[in-house]
DNA sequence: ATTTAAATTTAGGCATGCCTAAACTTTAAG
DNA sequence: CTTAAAGTTTAGGCATGCCTAAATTTAAAT
């Protein structure tokens, strides 16, 4: 079983590396909020377990099964984030409650919120819950195309692309809060930005 | 600083006196899955802490200080439950997951969670979201009456007790799931039902 | 009253992850 | 090339909370 210990260094290594800053035992440490001695002996640990290579004296890098780990965490921390935030709590506290909770949410879960509070956010009133923009699609998720809420231009771009009305779209893959998603529709693959995707209502299960 | 094993005890042995159950060192340790002899060490701790009253051979009961812990975290793995199941997550983990979250969910989100999905099951369609019924509303918090979502015969017994729209209204006392409201209304207190008080639509700050 | 089974506690250990103090490398300045 | 400061690691400890095995207490049956 992996600890809420080992997440926690993971994420905060990912972190520094989506930044492009070095994760030496120090700056591991000072994010963290531990003593170096401290984040030394959890790095040897963590490389001992295949997440991380490290180098005495030199840092640490993320191997693939470390990495994985990490930007999932992170992902999630910023999720309960904007959760917490959109039901009103304090700001001051979100970001210590986000990491409270981020390790004990479900992949699930996580999706679930995600889906239902970023839907919700651009929803247009009256449109039903189970209507949400094609960014609150995770990978993997099949919806059927309901409207596209945008203008004339926008929905002949999207037309264009096979995107109209009852098409079932499946998203390949959707990076959580930037890039381009890749879905699939009517068997071919593409890539679309996240603005335009924004704009795709589709409704799921 | 309150441990989660702190919690998870204290909850278990408030949900044994909720049964009517005796806390015996082997209830609370099947309660929890751990060794009889675990259970004992940490009993003689949170006896020494003064959380419960420790007879060796003969269990424990819950001090004032105790029992509002326990209390305070089953009502909110009962609120994450309900908070799961409305998400649609699989009933097979609503149990396992409520008792990870229980423990890192902050008190006011607790209640942001709970007014808005049990305030969101009750609401007519249309109806603003700052606006749930009384109970949705936890200890100490006030509303303005909105609206009641009952018929004439209802409006009527409301209207006796001082409750029309645009009266304000303090809960004194709420049991999170059972059991009627203590409410405050122009200086007087009363003591409502829940059905009736789930028809009563304040307006939230 | 004795015996026996069940419940409970004591004793001794273990893993995790944090800490401080002291020793050791590395780096950069002269 | 030396040296001092900064960064890092080692060593030794501590708290938490779990475990098993062995001792003790209680309760129930004869």
């Amino acid at each position: 079983m992996i600890t809420e210990s080992t997440e926690e260094y993971l994420e905060a290594i990912y972190y520094l590396y989506e930044r492009g800053e070095a994760a030496t035992t120090t700056s591991v440490a000072k994010e963290l909020k531990v003593a170096p001695a401290s984040a030394t002996q959890m790095l040897k640990k963590l490389a001992k377990q295949g997440y991380l290579e490290y180098v005495p004296y030199r840092g640490v890098t993320l191997t693939p099964k470390g990495e994985k780990i990490g930007k999932k965490v992170l992902r999630k921390h910023r999720v309960m984030e904007k959760f917490l935030s959109t039901l009103g709590l304090p700001k001051s506290r979100i970001h210590k409650d986000a990491c409270a909770l981020e390790h004990h949410i479900p992949d699930d879960l996580e999706r679930a919120i995600y889906q239902r509070f970023e839907g919700e956010r651009l929803r247009p009133p009256g449109a039903p819950s189970n209507v949400v923009p094609l960014t609150g699609l995770l990978d993997g998720q099949k919806g059927i195309v309901s409207f596209i809420g945008g203008g004339r231009a926008t929905s002949q771009r999207l037309a264009d692309l096979g995107l109209t009305p009852r098409t079932e779209i499946t998203v390949v893959k959707s990076a959580l809060f930037h890039g381009p998603l890749m879905v699939s529709v009517r068997g071919t693959t593409l890539a679309i930005g996240r603005g335009i995707a924004a704009k795709v209502f589709v409704r799921v299960k």
